[in-house]
Order: structure tokens, then sequence, then C-alpha cells
DNA sequence: GATGAATGAGGGTTCATTCAT
DNA sequence: TATGAATGAACCCTCATTCAT
């Protein structure tokens, strides 16, 4: 795999990687114009001018509009997926949720990302293509995530009374949540997002030993 | 009679009753196209086909496409406070909850509804009126759900080591977070409306008189 | 003809006079519309808004747009003739050229007057029942402007090597000119008509004695 | 040669030649639609089929419909500047009268062209943009004529007692006054030129030695 | 006679996309 | 490869005009 760097001023495996950057500076260019006025409302126009790059040159990396959206998407879906391995790796629960949460918070603007994933929510409730995309990695992000909870469960950790995929959509749901009002300053970001993981500790909190009300 | 149309001979008197069919009439076929296709995809033609009306006459009642899409999101916005009275007037939290689940969930599709919730979202992501409007009705309600969920605290119904704002904002950034899920069905809906009533439940739920106070 | 005022309480004479009233005050609204934008740019709705008339009234009255062109132009032609009775009435030339000015002159608005001219003769240029219209009332002017001049060459007022009506056209054609000019403040408006005046006059002139070089 | 091109390897150069002829065969085609039906009435639909060319692409010669009839009037009024070289040069004041006079008539279509003036002042009454353009142009060649004539006052051609800049109004005002007249057929071009030229060189010419001043 | 309500036919402009160099 | 040049199909909106009351 150190042969792309070590072939990289040969014949053809210079282009690819001159192609990959391109790409990735037509990406860049995208996600600005998009975060700025949608999917629909940017134009390719708008979009090949903040990349610098001639429109004709962008249809050579993106046969269509959709395409750059959908690579866009990708992009951006990726990156929930190192989230998980996060989680994964804590030692308790709690403190996989504290660091997820200080790495979200402290993650570039949060607010474009937030208008970013809005704006890709609101594409795939009309193009089937598109929501079978955010499904896919919905999915994948639902299932290790209730993966984690049926192992902290296991410990006594969490409470078992909830199903862990369950508990996984709710959580992802709350976050889903929060990230559509921070899209636009509808609330604090960071103090929503602290209290947010005392709210999801304590509901799946082991059931204190019940009120226990008799002797 | 009592004189109410004082214009006499003055022509035609205009017909309030007809003239707010119309504007539902327009709505609804409004709401239908963007629903569909989204606030910018849907044009002005295909709505008012759909609302078997010309576009000339359209625009009569709505100057403007932006203010077919605010109308329509008022409407949608008002009908989130009929839920607060639900709630408020329940006689526990609880059970507040529940109805308000069976309200959401037996209403009409929700699915419609989510997908226009998250169409408002994007939309006030980037167009700051529209946000205005969304903000204004989102404080309305975190507030007023704040007040409903201080007065269960006061009745020692709720923890009361969570501010009750906040709380508010969680428990509506987890419906909004589930609404966007509903869009495009990510998940099944009652399910998780009714594992979500438990999980704000249980995260509210006084603290267990801790391990064990007892002799 | 008083009896028209005698009858204004009878069944119909007054009808005709509201009538006559509406047209005016319709007609006026146009003036001022059609000032501010000329013909096309103007709108029925607009100009029915100017009137205080709704717009169906309006069509009531001139069965088309045009027709209401062709209504405010036959008006501004006919304003033209008077000018002539008062040449006609000049105990000389002189006289009557600053008398013609003085009235231009301190008439209302110049300018607006001016813009409407010219909005006429543009339209003109393309609209041939117009152009006939315009031709009509200018042949008329020219052709008395030019009898009034062969009456004051035949005094001997005037030198009489011109054809009376060519003169009488180039007259009109510098004061269609000016006015042109006034339009939109090329020049100003008194000045600019007084030395006009003496323009004339010094080339319609006697034929001084010729410079009689010789004895 | 001589690196012109320096975009050595950037794609298509820019074909400034191939770009100027097209704007010209725009701006003929729009010439032609606006003669015929005025500025306002003639749609760029109409104007790009007229010139053999799409809608889209004539856009991107000119932004806006504005900016086509502006390049129209700037293309229209700069032909006025090449007069005044005529007049500035002639032998004798008269023969540059006579000399202009056969420009203009000999020219091609003096009434197109006279159209078209009729249509940029009555453009020109309503939009202060193209007013400003207008009077700038009409400043100059009023300012150039007036030099013309002060020097042949100074030469004692033509009569002193006329401030150079009111004459070159004047007849200004006459030329376009004609031009007016010619623009629907209103009188016969050539006749008409060839008297106001007479007309003009009476007006201006030197006070004969008065009556009698012989012994 | 006068007004409110409605509409078909464009009008200017933009956009995603293709072709040529 | 990368750019300039070109286009058909829409899109939002307006207008002159008619119909109903």
């Amino acid at each position: 795999m150190a042969q792309i760097a070590t072939h990289s001023h040969l014949g053809r495996p210079v282009n690819e990687e001159a192609r990959a950057l391109r790409r990735e500076q037509i990406l860049a260019g995208a996600r600005v114009c998009f975060l700025r006025k949608g999917f629909h409302a940017a134009s390719t126009a708008e979009i090949s001018a903040e990349a610098k790059v001639s429109v004709a040159n962008l249809y050579q990396y993106f046969p269509t509009k959709d395409d750059l959206v959908r690579a866009l998407i990708d992009e951006e879906l990726a990156g929930d997926l190192e989230l998980i391995r996060i989680v994964e790796e804590a030692p308790s629960f709690r403190q996989g949720l504290e660091i997820t949460t200080r790495m979200v918070t402290a993650n570039r603007e949060v607010a474009h990302d937030s208008r970013l994933r809005l704006e890709i929510l609101a594409e795939a409730a009309r193009n089937p293509a598109i929501a079978a995309v955010v499904k896919a990695a919905d999915d994948q992000l639902v299932r290790e995530i209730g993966a984690v909870i049926a192992r902290y469960q296991a410990k006594g950790e969490l409470r078992a009374d909830f199903a862990p995929e369950v508990a996984a959509r709710i959580i992802v749901s709350l976050f889903d949540g929060m990230t559509g009002r921070f899209a636009f300053g509808l609330s604090e970001t960071e103090d929503l997002i602290v209290a947010a993981d005392q709210f999801i500790v304590q509901a799946l909190a082991p059931a204190a030993v019940s009120p226990s009300p008799t002797p």
C-alpha cells in the first residue's frame, strides 16, 4: 500500500493521486455550498466556483449533481463509524458517552455538520436511493451501539430490561434531534449535550434496589 | 343582518368563507407537493395543479412561494401546542406522556408529518426568517413542557436534579430525532415511541431511595 | 346644452354625467402611471389602483388597455390645437411665438407632458393605428401653422423664400425635439424655449437688404 | 507568438474574436426586435430567436435584458460623435451641415435609427441609469457642437449674439425632433433635412449690415 | 354599475448538462 | 485533463382579460 506513494511520480499513479485530490477539492467546495444553500438551491456553477474548478471539469469527476450529493453523503456517514470505535473501547459506558460528547463538541463547527445532516435526512425523505444509503449507515450504527449496550448490560453496568437495539435507536434519535437544534442555534450546544449524557445514563442505570417499601 | 355588510351597493361582497376554503385547498395541495419533493423542488405549477387551481389564482392567496411555505410551517407548528394541553391536564407525568404518544401515533400519517418537519428544519437552517418562526414555536414548546416538568418535580413525581427546561429540551430533541427516523421508515413508529416514553420516565424517575437506607 | 345640467337628477343624464366623470378619473390615473412607467410597463392593476377603481370597472370604460392608451393620446393631441388659436390671433408672428412659449412654459409641469409625448411618439413608431392618429393631429398642426406663416409672409413680416408648410414642419420638429430634452431634464426648460423663439424669428426674418456690398 | 496565451495547458483558450462576433450577432438581433416592438415589448425569447442563439446563451453575453438595452444604447450614442468630427473638419459651417445632412440621409435606413433613438429617449425618461448615459452623450455632443459654432462665430461666419452652447442645443433639438418625425414617416426625410440646414444657416447668419448703413 | 375572483399566456432568468477545443 | 461555449427545459411570477355576484 505504500506502493501508491512510492509511485507518486511515475506514469499512472500520479494521475490517480491528482484525481483524488481534485475530487476532494470539489467535494470541499460542494460541502460549503450545500451548507450555505442546501442541496437543491446550490448550483453546480456555484459549487465549481467555490472549488475553483470549471463546471465541465466538475462533471468529469461527478457525472451528475446527484452523484456529488451522494458522494458527500457517503463521506459524512463514514464519519459516524469512527465514533463507535471510541465508545467500544471505553472502560465504562458513562465514560464512552463522555468521550463521544467531547469529540462531537470539540470537533470543528458542530453546527455546520448538523446542517448537512439535516439536509441529508431531508433528501433521504424523498430520494429512495439516498434513503437506502442513510438507512444502511444507520443500521450499522444502531447495531454496533446496541452491541456495546448489550455488553455493558451483561456486566450489570446498565439495566437489563431494555432491548439493546431499542435503546440504541433512542440514543441515536436523541443525538439526531439535538443535531437538528444545533443546526440553527436552537440551543446551546455543549450544555445540552452534557445534560443529554446524564439523561441517558440515568435512563439506563440499573434499577436501584427498587423503592423497597417493605421490610 | 345587523348591518354586517356595510357595502350596500359597492359591488360583489367579499366572501370570507370561500376565501378561507380556497386557502386551505391550496395549502393542502402544497403540503402534498412539498412532502413529495421538498420545498425547493416542488414547483408552483405542480402545487396549483395538485390544488386544482390556476397558478395565477394561487398567487392571489400567497403572493410568494415563500409565503406558501411560511403558511404551511405556521400551520404545522401550531399543531404542537395542542399537545401541550394534553400533557398539562394529565393526572401524572407518565400518563401525560402515554397520551401524547397515543395521539401522535394514532393521529394521521405520522410519517408524512415527520417529513414536513424535517423539511421545515432544513429550511430553517438556511432561511433566517423561517428559523425565527421555528425558534419562537420551539421556545414556547420548551417553556411549557419545562413548566409541566417543574410542577411534577415539585410534587416529587420526578427527580429534582434536572433543570426543567433542560429536560424539556432533551425530550423535545428526542421526539424530533425520532420524527426524523419515521420520516423515511428508519424505525418502526409505535414501538420506538413507546420505548422512548419508558426511557424518559426512567431518566427522570426520582432517585430511588438510594441503595439501602434501611436499618 | 344647458339641458344636460338641467336634467342632472333625472333618469339617464345623471348616468351619462357620472360615466364621464369616471372616465376622466380613470384617465387621470392612467396618465400618472403611464408617465411613471410608460405604456407597456404600467399595468392595468396599477392604473386602477391609482384611479381608485376596480380593475373590472376600468374594463367597463375601456374595453382594452389599448383603448385606454388611445384615449389618453387623443386627449393629449387635442391640447395642441389650442395653441394654434393663440398664434392665429396674435398681432405679429414674433408675439405669437412669445405667447405660445409663455403658455407652454407656464403651463403645468412641462416635463410631465414631455414624457407623455415621448411615449406617444414611441408608441406611434410601432403601432400603425396610433401612428395614424398622431399623423392626423400633426398634419392639422402643420397645416394650420403653415397657414399662419403664409399669412405673415404675405404681410412681408417673414421672408418669403420658405415654403410655409416646410417652415411649419421645422418649427414643430424643433419644439418636439426640445420636448424630448425636457422629458428628462437634459436642458433648462425656459431658457431654451426663449432662445428657440429667437432662433426661429431670425431664421424666418425677411432677408435684410442683403449685405449690399456695393453702392 | 510572443506568449500571448499564457494559459499553456489550462484548457480551451478564450476566443475573444468569436465572442465579439457573437456579441454583435446578438446585438443585431436585439436591434431588429427592439425596433419592431420597443424595449419592453420585445422578449428575450424573440431576440434570441432573431439572433439565432439560445436564450441561455444570450444571457451569457448580457446578464440582463437591461444590459442588452444599455449596450445597444451605447452603440447608438457612440455613432453621434462621428458626426462631430465631420463638422469639425469642414471648411465652412454651411458645408459642415451639408455634409452631415448627406451622411445622415444617405446613411442606412434613417427611419430605423430614428425609431431606436425615440425608444432610447422614452426609456431614458423613466430609467435614471439610462438617462445618465444619454445625458452624458448629449452633453458631449452639445459641448463639441458648441465649440464648433464658437469657432465660426470668431471667424465672423456666424452671428455672435447667440451663446454657442445654446445654439448647439437648439440645433440638436431640431435634429432630434426631425428624427422623431422620420421614425414613423411623418415627413419626407431628405426634403426636411435640407430645409432644416437652410433654416439653421439663416438663423445663425451674421446680422446683415442692418437695413441701410449707406450714405 | 361596480366589485371580487379566476385564469391562460407569456416574461425574464437560471440550471443541469453537453459539446468543442 | 481541463476549460470555454452552448442549450432545452423549467421556474417563479405578472399581466391583460373575463366571469360571477
